[in-house]
DNA sequence: ATGATATACTTAAGGACATTGAATATCAAA
DNA sequence: TTTGATATTCAATGTCCTTAAGTATATCAT
C-alpha cells in the first residue's frame, strides 16, 4: 500500500551496541503493553482505567489497609493523582476508605470483595493476551526471560526512585 | 515499604506456571518504564508527552511524509487522539503539516530538523537511564534478553493488532 | 493551654489525551 | 448533481497529570 509501513527493525544484522536495541524493544514493548492492556481495561465488563487497575493490584498484594501516601509511593503516582484515582474506585465500590483511628489524618484504604474478584476475571483475560504473545517461546527461554526480568526490574526500581526524589537534593 | 514484591522463590521444579510470573513482570515493567521515561521526557529541556515522542520516533524511522491515518495506525492512536498530539508538535515546531497534492482530503506530516534534534537528545538521556537498570546483566544476558524481547514484541504486534480490527466484525 | 510547625490529605485550575459522535471537505461515481 | 465513501477535524466528556493552595490533625516549644 502506501508503504511508510515498515517496521524497520526486522533485518538489520545488529551493528552491536546490544543496549541501544535493548533500549528500543523495552520502549517498544513497553508502549504496546499498555495500549493493549487499556484496550483490555477498557471493556464494559471491566471499565477501568490503568493508574486504577494498578492501584487495585497493589492493594490486593498488600491484603490489608494502606495509607493513601504509601500507596502513592508504591504506585509511583502523586498524592494529587491517587485521591482522584480512589475516588472512582470507591465509587465503583471496589475499595473501602476509612480514617486510621489513631492518627486521623491519615486516610486508608482497602480492596472490596467485589475488588477481588474483578482482578481475578482481569487476570484471567491478561493471560489469554500474554498466552499469545508467549506462544513462541520455550519453556527454557521463558524461565531465562523471567529471571532477566526481575534483574530489570529492580533495576528499573532503582533509576525512579532516584529520579523521583529530591531533582535537586 | 515499597515491599508486597517478594516472588517467591520456588522450591519445586516447574510446578509454578511461569507464564504468570511473566506476565507479572512484563506488567510491572511496562508501568515502571513509561512512569520512569516520563519523567525524563517532562524535563524542562524536552518537555514533550509519551504520545508526542512515540510519534516522533515514528516519524524519524519513517523518514517521509506520513499520512495521518497511517501514523494513527502505526503508533496505536485513535485519529482523533493524533490529530491534538500533532498540533502540539507542530506548534513546538518539531513537525510540518501539508496536504496531500493530489488528494487534498489527506494531511501529511513530516519531522523537522528540529524534531529530529530532539529526539536524539533524548535517546541519549534514556540510554543512560537505561544503561542504570540494565548494568547488572552480563554480555550474555544481554543477548539473550534481547533475542526474546523480539520475540515477545512481534507476539504483542499480532494480539494488538487483532484486538484493534473490528470487534464485532 | 497557646501558638507555631509539620503532616497527611484534598481541592482547584490548567493541560494532555482518550473515546464517541457529529461535522467538514474532498474525491469518485451513478 | 446527487449520492456515498474517505480523510480528517471538532466538540463534549471523563481521566489523569502537575503545581499550588487549602483544610485538618498532630506535635512540640513555650
Amino acid at each position: 500500500m502506501t508503504s511508510a509501513h515498515q517496521t524497520s527493525q526486522a533485518g538489520r544484522a545488529t551493528e552491536r551496541i546490544p543496549l541501544e536495541e535493548i533500549e528500543r524493544a523495552i520502549m517498544q514493548i513497553s508502549w504496546l503493553a499498555q495500549r493493549q492492556f487499556m484496550q483490555l481495561l477498557d471493556e464494559d465488563r471491566f471499565r477501568v482505567t490503568l493508574p486504577q487497575f494498578y492501584t487495585l493490584i497493589y492493594l490486593q498484594q498488600a491484603g490489608e489497609e494502606c495509607k493513601m501516601s504509601d500507596l502513592a509511593d508504591s504506585t509511583h503516582q502523586s498524592a494529587a493523582s491517587l485521591t482522584g484515582v480512589v475516588d472512582r474506585l470507591a465509587e465503583k465500590l471496589l475499595v473501602d476508605r476509612t480514617r486510621h483511628k489513631r492518627d486521623r489524618r491519615q486516610v486508608m484504604v482497602v480492596i472490596t470483595v467485589r475488588g477481588i474478584e474483578l482482578i481475578s476475571e482481569i487476570r484471567l483475560a491478561r493471560r489469554e493476551q500474554m498466552q499469545m504473545a508467549l506462544g513462541q517461546l520455550s519453556e527454557q527461554e521463558i524461565d531465562t526471560f523471567l529471571h532477566i526480568l526481575d534483574q530489570v526490574l529492580s533495576g528499573m526500581v532503582r533509576v525512579i526512585e532516584r529520579g523521583e526524589g529530591g531533582r535537586l537534593a
